[in-house]
DNA sequence: CTATTTTTGTATGTACACATACTAAATAGA
DNA sequence: TCTATTTAGTATGTGTACATACAAAAATAG
């Protein structure tokens, strides 16, 4: 009857695809207003404005990703002067991160760029089939966020 | 009224912990079933079943890569004996790239397994939601597959 | 309190993912 | 035909993304 079931019809091409889509769109918008941050990068900085000396484990978790990936992260941020790690004197195994002066301003005009390029990413959808597909998606996400 | 639009919320935060889950579905059940295989190289190998003989710029279209990309991930299989690559008479800048029996062989024992896991990647759907689902990121998807 | 287990951060290695730039070759325009 | 542009593949560099393994420290079990 109807065509074979092909790769691009598969969940997880469509789904790589959409990541693809959805990175491309951010990196355009926020290369085009003048910064130069990856999504990861400000999921770190977003979270870490709203748990200032956090160490890097609850980080990791809050944003779902491994500890070795928010350590190559946070190092970068921290050369580029965005965040700050202070040795943490109840846990000699932990850093306490937070977002420097330089990671506040940052964050603060790069903020409405990122919400409102969110819109973006989905530029097909009515706003009711956007309200279902992100409702399906957090409906299919394993806990964790 | 309702909660301040987090993080968490955002189409970009979301999409990106699906692909997430779905790349770890794919590595785990391969894995699992013996296979050393990332999907990207398993999209390859199909669109070469299909396409034999195609060139590589011609192979990352139809699986919406880049040039770049698919170079490392041909030379990855031709090292491990999957696939061959011929120059071409027409086009001497250009490479035929083709299966290798033994490419074939693995194809057709790993292609049962990666169908099987698709409906694994969104376990939490129903049938109906998942075909919304899917529905909607084609429709949400921009033209090239 | 000691021995086991868990946890934090780092190191190493593999594999994307893509921007940019480059060479060689093919194509289009005049 | 001759030039300008485009295209195929590669090289380089940055940045995830994660598995595995490790040392130091903390938490737990006995």
């Amino acid at each position: 009857m109807s065509e074979e079931l092909g790769l691009r019809k598969l969940p997880g091409h469509l789904i790589r695809r959409l990541q693809q889509q959805s990175v491309s769109v951010f990196t355009e918008r926020t290369k085009a207003a003048g910064f130069d941050l990856t999504s990861v990068q400000f999921a770190a900085l977003d979270t870490l404005e709203k748990a200032p000396g956090i160490d890097q484990a609850s980080l990791a978790k809050r944003i779902a990703y491994d500890r070795a990936t928010i350590g190559s992260v946070i190092k970068r941020l921290e050369k580029n002067g965005l965040v700050s790690r202070l040795p943490d004197d109840k846990d000699r195994r932990a850093f306490q991160v937070s977002l420097t002066p330089q990671g506040h301003c940052l964050l603060e005009k790069i903020r409405p760029i990122v919400l409102e390029l969110q819109n973006d990413i989905l530029p097909d959808l009515t706003e009711t089939e956007r309200t279902t597909l992100l409702g399906l998606i957090e409906k299919a996400l394993k806990p964790a966020g």
